[in-house]
DNA sequence: TCAGAAACGATCAAAATCAATCGAAATCGA
DNA sequence: TCGATTTCGATTGATTTTGATCGTTTCTGA
């Protein structure tokens, strides 16, 4: 085999700009130049192309990307210490996962890294109204069921009572959680009432409830109230909660993971 | 010209080649003519033959996979032919959506072309199965419904019996519904009998049915059977459509619009 | 506000790739 | 065996892509 590089497809270096773009946010065009090893024109008239297309919005030096939703979120905390935490609770979680179960995958992002992480097993039923978790799995992996429903645009997840139409039809064996806020006093609580409500009927058809927070959530209250701690089955979070929380929630039957 | 001792056969070779670009996406024609020891000419002629068939879409330099899902998103190509008529299409259907109006939007390139357009419309109702759809509204527009279901990856819609379960507590002014075929004789079908359920229910729970399929869909027939051409109310084309099949529309009651 | 620097768009030439054509080899039927 | 047909490879001129240059525009800091 030869090792020499040929140079990259036209279609390969305009779907590596764009990755390039989504995962930054923005690049510029000598960053591009560089990481792509081709002329400024190239990359200006690659940008052209994906500006049309309506993939990038091109900009002084270089462009900003359209087509960030997913991305966006997760880079903006990469590095932070509590999307560490997050991952290491979607790992945690990942073995509560058995053979051929079916799951529910709420909205938001904790959920979100469990989402990544199924998409390995091809054994399992996800059911979830996230728009978010849904594409995470739109390429391979398990079989997927949507609640539908009204879309939230702030969350980007399908709510209301249409929501609920197909959630009565089905029954899940663990039912994977966020939340805004938890705390011993008002339970778990979330911003919008339209998805407490969702998250009201997912657990009530759940073998298991699992809530997955770190502990920045901990003693955290917000606007609608989704439940109490006795629906609760599992709690996953990690090692910064306070240790007289955990304490009280074992006394109350209520298995605590800190992973 | 002297062989080898086991030449392959040419399907045998096209196949593999299929299956090389499947496997990168892209595929290089000097680096696939270094694989199969034959020349480029002939690669040239394979490729030619196999975009004829929908498997590779050609590009400079060698070709992209039309087999798989990667493939729309990253490879919209505004020049061919086909895809010129799909937006000269979805503007016209753009046209026919009144003011707070609520649509129904199918599955399919040619709708996906009218998502966008709609993206404009913060007046009106989007009930939709399709993700891509989803997708494109998921930033701002109109309000959106999503009708949820069990997840068919090919099309990237939402089927089967859970599916209807939003649909049928739901009406809708337009529906605007895409076809894999039609023709006098079979009326619309598709290629998979769960997505022609969904699309018979939406039908029923329209006010007006609207097809979109430019003329390469004409006189095709496929697989699975969606209604017969009393359901529908207009159908939207372009001008390759033969003569005598929109007279025969026309005398039907059916609108024909070809912009 | 103004000047220097950086980035941009347009243009052109070189390189890579493509399409068309022709001839050689293999296959098939008689 | 012969000839027709198909498949393949090589050549050549046309097309596309790319990189460099240069004048113009936009940004930045004083």
């Amino acid at each position: 085999m030869i090792q020499e590089a040929h140079p990259a497809l036209a279609p390969e270096r305009r779907d590596r700009i764009r990755s390039l773009v989504r995962e930054g946010g923005v690049a510029r065009v000598e960053d591009l130049r560089k990481n792509l090893k081709v002329s400024v024109a190239t990359i200006r008239r690659d940008l052209e192309i994906l500006e049309e297309e309506g993939k990038v919005k091109r900009v002084h030096g270089g462009a900003v990307s359209m087509e960030s939703r997913l991305e966006e979120s997760v880079f903006d905390d990469k590095t932070s210490q509590a999307s560490k935490q997050k991952k290491r609770i979607a790992e945690d979680a990942l073995q509560l996962v058995g053979h051929e179960e079916s799951v529910f995958l709420d909205g938001g992002s904790t959920t979100l890294f469990l989402a990544r992480l199924l998409k390995q097993r091809t054994d399992i039923t996800v059911v979830t109204n996230s728009v978010r978790a849904m594409e995470e799995l739109a390429d391979s992996g398990p079989r997927v069921i949507f609640t539908g429903g009204e879309f939230r645009r702030i969350s980007q997840t399908m709510v209301g009572p249409l929501g609920t139409a197909i959630l009565e039809q089905i029954r899940v064996d663990k039912a994977f959680m966020g939340t805004m806020g938890f705390c011993l006093k008002n339970g778990i609580t979330t911003t919008d009432p339209n998805e407490a409500y969702i998250k009201r009927v997912v657990a009530e058809n759940a073998g298991q409830v699992i809530l997955m927070a770190d502990s920045s959530k901990a003693e955290k209250v917000s606007f609608a109230r989704v439940s109490d701690w006795d629906q609760v089955d599992i709690l996953i979070s990690d090692c910064d909660i306070p240790k007289d929380f955990t304490k009280t929630l074992r006394k109350r039957g209520i298995k605590v993971r800190l992973p």
